[in-house]
DNA sequence: AGATGTACCCGGACGC
DNA sequence: TGCGTCCGGGTACATC
């Protein structure tokens, strides 16, 4: 569930607690949320400090002083709270990192993980991934020469992390939403005035989910007033049958592939 | 190439 | 309170 905001958020926040740390011990509850056995991973991980905090796509990547990473996916229902063990939330542990100033806890790692990778395991990991859409990269060209030639519904490009990394199911509609586009619409049937609608929409959502920090529940520390914020602000995802903010019609629910879809059928043709 | 189906995984919400 | 049941949903992969 978290996406691009979400992770971006936690970038922010975290950097700002545990850069400069050292990683002093580590608790492993779930095993199966590492790609090594306990043992190596303590040994790595133990007394090496975090040189920096980087997001790619819905990643984060703590960049360690031995050259090695920790590769973070939160993947559904994943989120992390760094404190202490009096204010953590009473939910089940998977892993645990523990610093002097406090711990990181990574709670809801179902099909999430934490891999340990030296640098060429991890840049093998993040080469399939398409551009991050709010790099300067992401120029209006590029946008229309990686999307106007698809032929599968919008939606499904939007949350393809090889066409474009970042965007899952929530934000894909939100995007929409603000183009004034369905996301069932196939790429073809796209003109170039809407590829441009929907790239000035994609920017304007994401920035304005970041800047507001996202829509996760849970605060990361106590006293975190920037972590959900967004989530009051999402026009249509979760929203069936409340009324569109321009048009009150009531938003729909829908199938597509699989996923929830969320649009209002007024605005969005 | 795109669409579809399925396995993965298990905390926690819910029902009785 | 206690126990059983079932859902969610990104990703990878197989299949058509």
């Amino acid at each position: 569930m978290p996406e691009l905001p979400e992770m971006e958020t936690y970038r922010r926040l975290l950097a700002e607690q545990l850069v400069g740390r050292t990683l002093a011990d580590v608790y492993i509850g779930r095993e199966k949320s590492l790609n090594v056995p306990p043992e190596p991973f303590t040994r790595r991980v133990r007394g090496r400090t975090v040189n920096s905090i980087r997001r790619r796509a819905k990643h984060l990547i703590f960049d360690l002083d031995s050259g090695d990473h920790l590769l973070l996916h939160l993947m559904l229902g994943g989120w992390m709270f760094w404190g202490s063990e009096a204010d953590r939330p009473e939910r089940t542990i998977q892993v645990r990192l523990d610093t002097r100033e406090g711990s990181l806890y990574f709670i809801g790692l179902r099909l999430g993980y934490l891999h340990l990778l030296d640098a060429s395991a991890l840049e093998e990991r993040l080469q399939p991934l398409g551009p991050e859409p709010l790099q300067p990269a992401m120029s209006l060209e590029q946008w229309m020469n990686r999307m106007a030639g698809k032929r599968g519904r919008l939606k499904s490009q939007l949350v393809d992390q090889q066409v474009i990394a970042g965007i899952g199911n929530c934000y894909a509609d939100e995007i929409c939403y603000d183009a004034g586009i369905r996301p069932s619409r196939t790429c073809p049937s796209l003109v170039r005035q809407d590829w441009e609608r929907l790239y000035a929409s994609v920017q304007r959502v994401l920035l304005a989910a970041v800047r507001y920090g996202g829509y996760m529940e849970h605060p990361l520390y106590t006293g975190d007033r920037l972590t959900g914020g967004f989530d009051e602000r999402c026009q249509v995802y979760d929203r069936e049958g409340e009324p569109c903010a321009r048009c009150g019609t009531a938003i729909m629910k829908e199938s597509l592939s699989g996923r929830k879809l969320f649009y209002c059928p007024e605005c969005q043709r």
